[in-house]
DNA sequence: AACTTGTGTTGACACAAGTCAAACGGAATA
DNA sequence: TATTCCGTTTGACTTGTGTCAACACAAGTT
């Protein structure tokens, strides 16, 4: 099968509020279109791509969930985050020329591949490509901000709180429930991610449950009290 | 005193390699002295740009030495990072046209002012600027994957470690020694940075003392055995 | 010289999270 | 139904770092 006899499209995609610049004309639009060299399939448990692979394109996530984690030889291993629909990942790769994380399915997948080069050539031409590929770099930053934040003065529960609260917005944004939400990883990314052991993880999870904020199902997890939860992260108790 | 009659020209600044793009025509080299619209000088103390801000330039440190930090209402504070000669701050402001965290001088400094929008316009047509930007941006969503996975994963002996390890690594490429430094810093904004109290920071200065690892007086710091702080990061001794 | 003031050091103790270990629970397979 | 496997939960105990407090030191100011 050749993946190229895939028809791709930005233009009539319904993620493209998400992954591209709005407000375009129709010229501008076609060239978008010229973006998206193909669409991958990525199962379950792979990789998109690998630490010390060679970088050629970014890729838009069109459906599943992907984690990004960095692993050093004598065994650490730290996940930098989680991606969703509408996502861009392998803004790592860039500088210099090879990435330095991997990308993992956390389910089965499907990315739109964006030659870099191609968008570099394009976001010549069309300023809000430009603009918007300066945005989404932008926006990684501030996010990993945010993280520093959260593991360099964020207690357990405080830390669950706002990754569970940071889920459910972003899946609220793409038409989920808001209250609602299907864990995709394990305890054990989970408390990669925030820093913490995954006994700690549960036992928070465990907490929460007894407090009567969250009700959680395995990985089925229903939030019942989002104020609460927020209130955790803003009333920082080590005062 | 008018800033506008300060001579500015990147083309013949002794900073030009760390800051910008290299191997550019006599032409695009022109292009680049547009980039920087006037020189600002920041007394210690004061901030370049704070929290909330409108965005309107990156900046280009030229002396100096700075600290970013995010700081919520609930009085949290966490330095996102230290800055130095060469390097480029306020790339957090793009995504949303505001700065999000503040950047406070360490010491008297003095940047170069690049309006966005005139980076934006030259990288249109000098691609080896384009580029440069680029890659600038994914380096610094790198180095913050590497303080994630410090901050998630390294105890205190192995963050102080990768602290000064990177610290003079920097400014060996500088033209500093690659055995002594002075810290801008106080052991409190190293300890924001690290995630740790200042007082763990002192305590673990001390234990390199003992061991002999490092010499420290005051914020002058020595260090003596650059080989056994490495082994300390990479043994990572929590199996 | 005496006095601030900001910073850094050190000690004693507390506690949040880590470690180790055991048991549990789905889900897939036989 | 039994079996295995993987992920999760929970308990008991340990430990690294935080907390609180006292003191030391340097630099500047009066």
């Amino acid at each position: 099968m050749n993946p190229q006899a895939i028809k791709v499209a930005c233009s009539n995609c319904n993620l493209r509020e998400l992954c591209m610049p709005m407000g375009l004309s129709d010229h501008d639009l076609n060239r978008l279109d010229d973006l998206v060299a193909v669409r991958r399939k990525i199962k379950r448990g792979t990789t998109l791509f690998t630490n010390g692979e060679k970088f050629t394109s970014l890729y838009a996530i069109r459906t599943g969930f992907f984690k990004t984690c960095l692993a050093t030889e004598d065994g650490r291993d730290q996940v930098t985050g989680f991606q969703m629909a509408g996502e861009i990942i392998g803004l790592d790769g860039i500088v210099n020329d090879q990435h330095s994380c991997d990308a993992v399915a956390l389910e089965d997948a499907e990315v739109c591949v964006m030659p870099f080069d191609r968008i570099e050539e394009i976001s010549r031409e069309v300023t809000a490509l430009q603009s918007h590929v300066h945005k989404i770099m932008s926006r990684e930053i501030v996010r990993e901000h945010g993280v520093m934040l959260l593991l360099g003065s964020m207690r357990a529960e405080e830390r669950l709180a706002v990754f569970l609260l940071n889920l459910v917005q972003r899946l609220h944004a793409r038409g989920f429930s808001q209250t609602e939400l299907v864990l995709r990883m394990t305890r054990e990314e989970i408390g990669s991610y925030l820093g913490l052991k995954l006994e700690t993880v549960s036992r928070t999870f465990s907490k929460f449950v007894e407090d009567g904020t969250v009700e959680v199902k395995q990985r089925h997890v229903r939030i019942l009290d989002a104020d609460g939860l927020q209130r955790l992260v803003n009333n920082n108790h080590c005062h």
